[in-house]
RNA sequence: GGGGCAGUAGGGUAGCCUGGUCCAUCCUAGAGCGUUUGGGACGCUUUGACGGCAGUUCGAAUCUGCCCUGCCCCA
């Protein structure tokens, strides 16, 4: 299934490097036969794993994993209006089973909130029950128009983690979605993926929310990628679902409610920002295969290399971490290329001359190369990992800096825009939201911008001139 | 949503315009054997393809229609 020799595109031409690295590192199949369905390689699919396992680990502190149905019957998904024309033009419906038409059709869920709430309004009965926090990571299908895209725009959701809580007031449920824009701070902060934080204009908020929070990052086509949302859902589910609690006075109160999902974006995210001409670089925290051992084998002392390689391996292990050894009778150039494309963030080479040494040469994918001593080497490992994740996370920092432009004119706005955000003043009026977009050809991603690169002092509208708060402006994906 | 281009072994391509020369070219990959191994090894043997359906025709990879899939541009 894997493929050797021929080259990546240059990242330069992202769309073409983006393709073919995702068969190239076998992350994705794209050769599924249906439009917008893609296939998990078993070397994506660990990676995926490893960045759910990051995710689960931090949500599991004050969340609980259930599991809900993916099918949603008709009269429950048309419970709340708002929702319905948010998504009644992508659904995928289900109307038969076997020959016989149903006499509800099921949708396939888009996003869960009509699949659980219901049961939230069985579960949720006394304040004693609130908070409830829970989450689940499903598939959601959605019957995308656009062109789709692997792991950006699917028509199947393989990895939607969406959690769904529910809160005493609505000041509850603004703490909530404050502490998951930190819990999803903190994850993209393990990925080395750089953030910016800001809400979203009332016209782009989720269908059924009274604002929504998202994160973006930016790729190196300088458009953005939202790859996170946290939404307040105010008392609009609750109340269309009857999820209602009895307080301490034995009233029955409406519950409120918070909402936030991540997707396999991040791992587009992951792929996107830190690969290079030679395929991907993944963070260690990550990484299916954290170290890869390549023996020397030279000669008569093969035998005693793939020992020494065994010893390594071993040693390796027992510290904790994913380590391969690459004993396949092939050239050591050829495992160096195919273990970078993959990703590895370390490598480590084992050779008569290193054994003569007692070191071994170890070979980040960044490209520095150095002895290490073979003493002690579990403990030179974790550095050399450690040090690697914080180049990573400052390189990604510094383009992401560099992506950002203040302006003040259009003209530098177009400009900023064809190669990342603008940060503009806003007035906040829809009618201006509306010429700025049309002039520079982008859209109003958010206010209330939270980012070390864009402070959050004010000006005059680059519209209309009145009082403005900066907003970022840039072409999505 | 509108327009354009394309689909040939696992991947990339030639052939298509002007139907027969094609049991289809080349590179790469896969399998087998042998020699190799400090940045993509080499030799020999071998496997493997015309997106789908219909039509035109004595004859279709090649022409026509529809469908599916992909890519690019515009909204």
């Amino acid at each position: 299934m894997e493929e050797e020799g021929g080259s990546l595109p240059a990242k330069k031409d992202f769309s073409a490097w983006y393709n073919d690295i995702l068969w190239r590192a076998e992350v994705m199949d794209v050769r599924y036969p249906v439009k917008g369905l893609y296939v998990w390689y078993p070397h994506g699919f660990a990676l995926r794993r490893a960045v759910y396992q990051s995710l689960r680990d931090l949500l599991d502190v004050d969340h609980q994993e259930a599991l809900f149905p993916l099918l949603i019957p008709k009269t429950e998904f048309m419970k709340e209006a708002e929702h319905i024309k948010g998504f009644e033009e992508e659904v995928y419906w289900v109307t038969h089973g076997g020959l016989t038409e149903l006499d509800i059709p099921l949708a396939l869920r888009p996003t869960s909130e009509t699949a659980i709430y219901p049961m939230y309004a069985l579960w949720v009965r006394s304040h004693a029950d609130l908070p409830m926090k829970l989450y689940q990571i499903v598939n959601t299908f959605r019957y995308e128009t656009k062109h789709t895209r692997p792991l950006i725009r699917l028509r199947e959701i393989t990895s939607f983690k969406e959690a769904h809580t529910v809160h005493a007031t609505w000041e509850d449920a603004e703490r909530q979605v404050e502490a998951a824009v930190v819990l999803y701070r903190a994850f993209y902060n393990q990925l080395c993926v750089p953030v910016i934080v800001s809400r979203r204009p009332d016209w782009d908020k989720f269908p059924g929310a009274d604002y929504t929070i998202a994160t973006d990052t930016v790729m190196p086509d300088g458009r953005t990628l939202q790859i996170g949302t946290v939404h307040h859902l105010g008392d609009h589910f609750s109340k269309t679902f009857d999820i209602t609690y009895e307080d301490q006075d034995g009233d029955q109160q409406y519950a409120y409610q918070a909402c936030y999902g991540i997707s396999e974006r991040s791992i587009a995210a992951i792929i996107s920002i830190h690969g290079d001409d030679r395929g991907l670089v993944l963070p260690p925290d990550v990484a299916p295969v954290q170290v890869v051992i390549v023996p020397i084998i030279i000669g008569k002392r093969g035998e005693e290399v793939l020992l020494h390689a065994a010893a390594c391996e071993e040693e390796l292990k027992q510290a904790g971490f994913r380590v391969r050894t690459d004993s396949r009778s092939l050239r050591p150039g050829a495992k160096y290329y195919h273990w970078e494309m993959r990703g590895v963030p370390l490598r480590i080479e084992i050779g008569p001359r290193d054994i003569d040494a007692g070191s071994v040469v170890s070979v980040t994918r960044l490209g520095e190369k150095n002895p290490m001593a073979r003493a002690g080497l579990a403990g030179s490992v974790v550095r050399m990992l450690d040090r690697f994740a914080a180049t990573l996370r400052a390189r990604a920092e510094e383009r992401m800096k560099e992506s950002i432009t203040r302006v003040t004119s259009m003209d530098e706005a177009v400009s900023a825009i064809a190669s990342g955000i603008a940060v503009v003043q806003w007035c906040g009026a829809p009618e201006c939201a509306e010429e700025v977009e049309r002039i520079v050809d982008a859209s109003i991603l958010g206010t209330d911008v939270r980012s070390p690169y864009i402070s959050d002092t004010g000006g005059p509208c680059i519209v209309c001139g009145k009082e403005g708060k900066p907003a970022i402006l840039g072409r999505s994906y």
